[in-house]
DNA sequence: AATATAAATTAACACTGTTAATTTATATTT
DNA sequence: AAATATAAATTAACAGTGTTAATTTATATT
């Protein structure tokens, strides 16, 4: 710690470095579990420097959730870049969003999952997940326009599949003692069945 | 005796009291933000004395969630005495599954949504949430025996169905600010496209 | 009326998020 | 290089939390 005040002398790397412990705390022990001081002893600082540079404990919060829905919307553009089938777009967007959310449970909860305290809403409009339920909305007028689908409503379709995808990726995430069936094969029914279910 | 029926009864009084207390608080300003301290305030009692009627905070929660979805599984069960036609059964089991949920968003949100800090699954086995469940499962076996299905995996089928419905259910509990399309068309949309996605 | 039991309360503990006042370190100016 | 201004971090404190243990009050039984 010799050379703590020197190499954190800029403030951005005493930030990323709260919210790289928050993280990481949030994710073993849950949101609710970690308190500011818990997180301020882990890097050695006082709980309440962590005010300097957030506002409060759910701005720390959505700051890192944001840092990681980031990576889902590159990961669902950069995925619609790899095939032309409107169809098997949507269909690899729609696993990797269910994936994504798996491989990140406690930040998945966070932002669709937990009823924030703050006006959640207003702010889902301009972060990173709405941009990945965009991407999602392009596609699925691709597939409209292709006549690949029952009916022209893209944002109900949008929203019907979204209802699907969050409905099994909340509950592996939730419900992790129930018995349920094999997961890669209950995300593929899902999957399938929604698919089936809006194609023409 | 007279007198000590009186006393158990009195004993049973205070008890429910505390649920309708706490329930009607939780509904109003969410669990978090009711404190044991403001339960008692309201029904003239020390905070200490729920303690004696409950184990913690998150059983009196519970004992709450049980009784309202109690509900839920007679309303589903009396549902399914009134057709005859199994999809038709099916697709009323789903949507009684949805409006309840709407109507009682809090507990709901307790039951299926929140990430309980205690051993959730193993009390969910013995819940009311749990033989809604099986209900549900019975009258997937009824299509299946009808050959109305694409297969017969009546487990996939069962927890397909409920990804589907407590994913709309969530997502229109926990996101009241974003841009739905109208309440109903979703509903309707998310039963439609899970039925027809399982249909033969 | 005395005693045993049940019910409810008060006091206390170890926490929590957060604010205000204060100290310590760094940067700028004289 | 010394004095001053600014930024960064800390300590102290507040009002609140769930919960336990010890104690008082009320009720029932002898």
């Amino acid at each position: 710690m010799v050379s703590r005040n020197r190499l954190q002398s800029d403030k951005e790397n005493l930030r990323q470095e709260i919210m790289d412990a928050a993280r990481e705390m949030f994710v073993a022990e849950g949101y609710a579990n970690v308190s500011m001081r818990k997180i301020a002893d882990k890097i050695g600082y006082s709980a309440t420097t962590i005010y300097l540079y957030f506002k409060d404990k759910n701005d720390l919060l959505h700051q890192i959730c944001e840092q990681t829905f980031a990576r889902l919307a590159q990961n669902i553009k950069a995925i619609y870049m790899l095939s032309d089938n409107p169809l098997e777009k949507l269909r690899s967007g729609l696993r990797e969003y269910i994936y994504f959310g798996l491989k990140h449970p406690s930040q998945y909860e966070i932002v669709f999952i937990t009823p924030l305290p703050t006006n959640v809403e207003s702010s889902f409009e301009e972060s990173n997940g709405k941009i990945a339920f965009d991407t999602m909305r392009i596609v699925i007028t691709e597939c409209v326009s292709a006549n690949l689908l029952k009916h022209n409503n893209v944002e109900l379709i949008s929203q019907t599949l979204w209802a699907g995808i969050h409905g099994v990726t909340s509950l592996l995430i939730q419900h992790t003692g129930f018995p349920f069936v094999e997961r890669e094969i209950l995300i593929d029914s899902v999957i399938d069945t929604l698919i089936s279910g809006i194609k023409a």
